[in-house]
DNA sequence: CGCCGACCGACCGAAACGGTCGGTCCACCG
DNA sequence: CGGTGGACCGACCGTTTCGGTCGGTCGGCG
């Protein structure tokens, strides 16, 4: 494990790997489905992580790493629209290099809704984070949907650009995209909006 | 079929497994997890359909029908604004009704980036020919991206919603989002009623 | 009462599962 | 040059899960 070469390819891996968790779920994605999206058979890949429970657990740490990396990266801002646009280009950052491991920030939301009970460490419990919003408070219900929508407009948009390969020349679209679906194209500094909408 | 009540119970048995076929593929999707899904054993879900691939086969019909529903609805406008407006406007009626069919329409993008070659019929073309967009042109790439940007935040707020159990107050929200994700300004400053467009 | 459709528990052969083992290949070191 | 060790694989093992079947229970209805 001495060997940045060794390291690079166990990255690799991961990535693939957190995409196929995040979107089968642990026990639906076996070791031979992993081996086969990065190019192994079931024995290479065991050689390089011990049991499948090990390769998942790194993949957790992998995915909590990146996205504690969002929340440092932003933490020394208050919240705000300023906040948000650099949170919106680190997240973007990190999805078009791996854009595996953003599925597995979504993955609860989407698993919740078949009725799976999931008892993961939550890493994407970071990323709401970072953007000021609590799953669980229907305080500011805009807020949340704003939020959870742009984050699904960046994970599919992260695997998209990915498999077409244009991650590059992407990069601004999608980052105006999740902007815009934020919300942020317009001054939002009225926190105490009437919004009765319509009955 | 004779019976009302007996399509109600399919329709609620499709739309479930549209989900689950969706996220996890036909190959990774067991009938017992439909069958869990729905609250039914597996031999009661086999008494609705007679096989699995029947199942599927008739939650692809249910994908289409619903999809083709929203391209009928838009194909009396030109293409433009308006029309992008009215298609978001069906699309999330759409979505919030039956969360499980939307992530089916996005089911293609998200598995090709494993490397996954499949086959079906693509009921999500009818969804993208709704707005416009041919997956093969790179004529525009902008467009491109601002329409799957909008159905990735659609389609994510659509399982938030239900699972939350919040579709009728997040309705207009998640419509906003989705014009927004699209590029769509709204005309909140024009003398006229911007905001009662949609009740 | 008898009938019928909805639904279930138990079961079947076959396939897939996680994991092991022995071996091949090859870069590198003496 | 032989040899040493890591990366990787094919074949295999015992167990679980797969799609599907079968016989049966239950309740509504004529």
């Amino acid at each position: 494990m001495a060997r940045p070469f060794r390291q690079q390819i166990d990255e690799g891996i991961l990535d693939r790997a957190a995409g196929l968790f995040a979107r089968r779920g642990y026990a639906k994605t076996s070791v031979q489905d992993v081996a086969d999206a990065v190019g192994l058979s079931k024995a290479g890949l065991l050689h390089h992580f011990p049991s499948k429970d090990a390769l998942h657990e790194a993949v957790l740490a992998h995915a909590d790493a990146l996205g504690r990396r969002v929340l440092d990266g932003v933490a020394h801002l208050p919240p705000g629209p300023a906040r948000d646009r650099l949170a919106v280009e680190l997240l973007v950052d990190v999805a078009l290099g791996h854009p595996g491991v953003v599925a597995m920030l979504l993955a609860p939301v989407t698993e919740l809704a078949d009725g799976v009970v999931h008892e993961t460490g939550s890493p994407e419990h970071a990323v709401l984070e970072a953007f000021g919003v609590d799953p669980d408070d229907d305080a500011d219900p805009e807020r949340t949907v704003r939020v959870v929508g742009a984050l699904g407009a960046l994970a599919v948009l992260a695997l998209a650009a990915h498999e077409a390969d244009r991650t590059t020349e992407w990069r601004p679209l999608v980052v105006a995209t999740c902007l815009d679906a934020l919300g942020h194209r317009r001054p939002r500094t009225l926190p105490s909006h009437p919004q009765q909408a319509e009955a």
